[in-house]
DNA sequence: TAGATTGTTAATCGATTAACAATC
DNA sequence: TAGATTGTTAATCGATTAACAATC
């Protein structure tokens, strides 16, 4: 067993590599080459083989990779051959958004519960597609028991700032260990525990510097 | 003028900045020093120190910054002391939720404008709040024209992934300088477009690595 | 076999950190 | 003044790229 630490900023690349191995295969492709698989995600070939290389063996000389089988392993290696259960937690425009998605299920992902601590809307009823009405809003203070019952993993987080960082408290209480956090602060957790933060204005900020 | 090109990686964290500034300066701090601000945002005080000194000289020896003096020059630079108009092409659930959130005013940006293709969607209204409904989403058919007429900049691409390059296309040929897309593919543009990717699939894959 | 492409090593490149003189 | 903190330099660290033997 290999007990060196992959960096985090390889482990980052996984995921675009196995969206775009995902695409090809959806198209009927069945093998790659790290140029051809470059060019897809915008990373250099030699990149991708150096990547690839920190977890096994997975292309053969002359012939590239098969696409099948790397998508197998990737998926292995970032644990989405399993479907994680999700919960949302703040249902406002954001929230109600997330709950309707229907692109996460061939991801890995599936949103299984939904909470709000306004009282108006605390046991309404989400549609997750037109016909079949699946989620009742729960009340956040039920939210430590419920997420814990159901052993639920990843949270994603869009309260309002005010409300985020004692949801997170609760959310790390109730044993969630990824947090997908839509309010605009950074949160403070364990260790144990990661965060991943989108921010659409920070995006727009990064691209507006370089328009004249 | 100091012709050296700004490295990427450090504009990408000009914008953590100044919203952790924005939060402060919201909570009556006045000033602040690169240890405080570096506590904050997760980034050590020297990075701090040593990206901002790309720009000039913000800080002052013994007593640190004065926030709303780097807030102005942060803006400036990052270009949000002006509000940038949008457009937001794909009014599905995501697209909606985006029109209707008030978020934007405050970090520099306003949705102007948005766009389906959907003969049921087009002329729909969609307000943006309770009381006062401002939006008609208009055909995308018209997107270039439009888009070109008000001379807006930027847009958020919330199409499905079968749409997103096409209407990529569109938006360059409008003079779109920067995308927000969230369509889960690669977009080809061209070197003087910017575009940014949120993929919250991949962001929740960032996590499960590490989740045993 | 000949051509193609991997996995890996060594060289390069760039980013981060540590340290400190300057100075508020 | 004495203490604090900047801006900047040099040292360190880590990531990317180039190159190529191995081999399908």
């Amino acid at each position: 067993m290999n007990t060196v630490k992959v960096p985090d900023i390889i482990v980052s690349r996984l995921p675009v590599y196995l969206r775009a191995l995902q695409r090809m295969s959806d198209a009927g492709v069945v093998s790659t080459s790290s140029q051809e698989l470059g060019e897809k995600v915008g990373i250099s070939a030699a990149q991708i083989r150096k990547d690839l290389s920190q977890f096994g063996e997975f292309g053969k000389q002359g012939t590239g990779y098969y696409i099948p089988f790397l998508i197998e392993r990737l998926s292995k290696i970032l644990k989405v051959e399993q479907v994680w259960d999700v919960a949302v937690v703040g249902m406002g425009e954001l929230g109600h958004a997330i709950v309707r998605y229907q692109g996460f299920g061939n991801r890995g992902f599936r949103v299984v519960m939904c909470f709000d601590s306004d009282p108006g809307k605390i046991g309404n009823l989400v549609c997750a597609n037109q016909s079949d009405c699946t989620f009742v809003i729960r009340d956040t203070k039920d939210l430590v028991r419920d997420i814990r019952e159901s052993n639920v993993k990843l949270a994603m987080l869009c309260t309002p700032a005010s409300a985020a960082q004692e949801v997170a408290d609760q959310l790390v209480e109730a044993g969630v260990r990824g947090i997908l956090n839509y309010a605009p602060l950074r949160l403070i957790v364990p260790a144990s525990v990661k965060v991943q933060h989108i921010d659409p204005a920070i995006y727009l900020q990064r691209m507006t510097f370089y328009i004249d």
